[in-house]
DNA sequence: CCGTAGTGCTACGCTTCGTAGCACTACAGA
DNA sequence: TCTGTAGTGCTACGAAGCGTAGCACTACGG
């Protein structure tokens, strides 16, 4: 029920999530096979049915078939997932991330610069 | 061996690990009345024992007695989740999840103006 | 009326986590 | 020297999650 992170997912969950990310919708037949190992339907179908209870994906029907498709861009999945971290380990503040992203050298002191100078210029451009 | 990211503990796990952080060193016996609940001791050991081998936490002996302690600091061992976050999700890009923050409504523009002022001053701060 | 495509329900072995018992060892005191 | 005690390591067990799958059921096309 409640959204789960992706990062509580499996190996083979976080492969399934991804082919709906990459075909946008898609059944579960187009799913098993889009999937690089061979596997049975039933295991494709009762992973995307646990992914679906977690709330990470939907259904519709159409014409008598599933057809499933993540609820989250990829992107903003990753965002919530982060965000979970924030929440958890950080009193949601995202500065504290970045100066241990610094500290730890997992960032580019560049890297943050370049951004910070997307972001201003983003925001100039959304007061126009 | 392999340092796993603070988003795959359990709860208990991760209160032991926010005890560590808390008091920077500790015994087995100090976590112990540190937790909220009462758990047995050979609980808390087996726990702190769980943490050292996915390389969270290291211990050193004093007087007989093991002293454990964060390996990384709250913040960078946040961090490292998100890198995780990053590079599995996004292709190692931060900039995505920001997207992805703001388009999910979890991170007020505001808040970003305001981190990037910050970062931009510390930026300058640096280079004097 | 029947095959076939597509679905739901159930299960089983493995690993992880919460939880703990118990046996072993080294030092301090009698 | 013997023994209690503090502190450690080793083992285990039940619940839950994940990979994997079989099988029974249903509705539409011929």
């Amino acid at each position: 029920m409640n959204r789960h992170p992706i990062t509580d997912l499996g190996t083979l969950e976080r492969a399934v999530l991804e082919i709906l990310w990459q075909s946008g919708r898609a059944s579960a037949d187009t799913v098993q096979k889009a999937l690089a190992r061979p596997l049975k339907e039933s295991t494709v179908r009762t992973v995307l049915k646990r992914l679906e209870a977690k709330g990470l994906v939907t259904h519709t029907v159409e014409n008598r078939a599933y057809i499933y498709s993540s609820r989250d861009s990829r992107t903003v999945a990753a965002a919530r997932a982060v965000k979970g971290i924030l929440d958890r380990f950080c009193n949601g503040s995202l500065e504290e991330v970045l100066v241990g992203l610094l500290d730890a050298r997992l960032l580019e002191p560049r890297e943050l610069e370049r951004l910070a100078a997307k972001v201003a210029a983003a925001r100039k451009e959304s007061r126009r």
